[in-house]
RNA sequence: GGAGAAAUACCCAAGUGGUGAAGGGGCUCCCCUGCUAAGGGAGUAGGGCGUGAAAGCGUCGCGAGGGUUCAAAUCCCUCUUUCUCCGCCA
């Protein structure tokens, strides 16, 4: 959420700013504005009329006990109460408009991102480079299949398509990344978190994901009296929403979270003929980072994420770039984002494997998510960012193209040779399923 | 899933319709004391919103949301959480 004060101030600065992010917010934002005088207005209305209430209702006892007769005064009041009724009604529908509108505006992006789409991403480095094969290489369905490391048939057998099976030395090797990674997030101070799969919804618009994305997510009770939860499509939204309404000292910040989740999702109508296999599912593996910090050191706080993100694709050895994306590619809750991507030699492209991103105020407003600063004793925002780190699902297939060798089996990246039982190369022999 | 009890500030806790939401602990400051302990005094209800240049003023806050009433911590309804008991269960 935009903080309503600048939007009052200087509203054609935000609306230039989300016009970067290819939003046009001419409307919302006038909207915003009759709305907000007609709250205004509205709320001083009624606190008048409470303050009066207020102050007959005190005499009311007074009067009482000296005998008096408090029949007129008992008139006013309930005029009062009736009019209080009616504007308070009044009031709480304009609100209610008020913060759909609100709601509904994507958080402006920084002022040095490049306006404009994908197009204008900027690539900032690369390390290494690309994968040279002496031999046709193969995708990472036929290898991952004929290695016995997924099982496609009855992922969809089981639940439709869109969702496979680890098994056997895939399994592990999903499970070795998992490890590795959180391993290496302990060690640089992370708490790691275990959060339930299933959310209710005021975690989703704590985190921007609604009312925009309410339709890409799977929802557990349909039914009205219900409490409606939702699988979660990626851990931000629970770790971004662990301090909704709270007031943290100072002193804890900056909190830094990891949580490892399967992330599910509806990804309606975006398959592609380039996107076989494990790249996008309804289901798939991630590790999430997450942060509150100070304000002023949001900055430094996503350059950190940053940096571990690439620490881990170096780790496993792969051939990455990292991009900065343009205003309009960052997603809506995000004021800017770096994607490191690594190549996958069958997509003939860079896929996105982990996407760091500040969200600055915006999830934190969404929130209510403070912390008291020392030095005034008073309650500022804190920032949240996020970053994947990594997505695994992602990973496995990179893994398997780029590590092939002529004979389809697969070298183990060095890293996690100690969590499969020091095994260096996965061969067809080890497939224990038909 | 069923029955009962509970939710008031940092902690404990009083408060069953009416003028500032008691009291205690803790914490902060001050006094006393050569120092410590003890003692004495004062302060300690946050946060949101509105208004204002500001000080301030107003309003809403007793788990959350509704309702009854001129007036609600107090009465009614719904929900959440915690505890006790029963049932079911990996």
């Amino acid at each position: 959420m935009l903080d309503i004060k600048l939007i009052k101030e200087n509203p054609q600065e935000v609306i230039d700013r989300l016009l970067a992010k290819g939003k046009d917010a001419k409307q919302e934002i006038s909207e915003i504005l009759r709305l907000d005088g007609e709250r205004r207005s509205l709320i001083l209305e009624t606190d008048t009329l409470k303050a009066e209430q207020n102050k007959v209702s005190k005499q009311i006892p007074v009067m009482k006990k000296a005998g008096e007769d408090t029949m007129p005064v008992m008139t006013r009041m309930k005029e009062l109460a009736d009019e209080i009724k009616n504007k308070d009604i009044k009031l709480r529908e304009v609100d209610a408009a008020f913060r759909e509108v609100m709601l509904t505006l994507p958080n402006l992006p920084d002022k040095d991102l490049a306006p404009g789409g994908k197009e204008n991403n900027q690539e900032l480095r690369t390390f290494g480079a690309p994968h040279v094969f002496a031999f046709e290489p193969q995708n990472h369905v036929d290898l991952c299949t004929n290695l016995g490391l997924i099982d496609y048939e009855r992922g969809t057998k089981l639940s439709g398509s869109g969702f496979w099976i680890y098994r056997g030395m895939g399994a592990r090797l999903e499970w070795a990344l998992l490890n590795y990674f959180i391993e290496t997030h302990l060690a640089d101070g992370y708490e790691l978190v275990m959060v339930p799969h299933m959310l209710g919804m005021e975690t989703g618009y704590v985190s921007g994901q609604f009312p925009k994305f309410k339709e890409d997510v799977y929802w557990i009770n349909t039914e009205e009296d219900e409490r409606s939860l939702f699988m979660l499509p990626t851990a931000e939204t629970a770790l971004v929403s662990l301090h909704m309404n709270e007031i943290l000292t100072e002193k804890e910040l900056p909190r830094k979270y990891v949580a490892y989740t399967p992330c599910f999702r509806k990804e309606a109508g975006s398959h592609r003929a380039d996107e076989r296999g494990m790249v996008r599912g309804h289901q798939f593996n991630k590790v999430e980072m997450v942060q509150y910090t100070l304000p002023e050191k949001s900055d430094e706080a996503f350059e950190e994420l940053v940096g571990k993100a690439e620490a881990l694709v170096k780790g496993l050895g792969f051939h990455f770039r990292t991009v900065k994306l343009a205003a309009e590619d960052c997603s809506a809750s995000m004021a800017r984002t770096y994607d490191i991507e690594i190549h996958i030699p069958s997509m003939n492209g860079y896929k996105e494997v982990s996407s760091v991103s500040n969200a600055r105020d915006y999830q934190a407003r969404r929130g209510a998510i403070r912390f008291r600063r020392e030095a005034t004793g008073k309650p500022e925002l804190v920032h949240t960012l996020n970053g994947s780190g990594l997505a695994t699902s992602r990973i496995l297939p990179a893994i398997v193209e780029q590590n092939q060798l002529k004979d389809g089996s697969v070298v183990v990246p060095e890293c996690l040779r100690k969590y499969l039982g020091g095994i260096e190369v996965i061969t067809k022999d080890m497939k224990n399923w038909q």
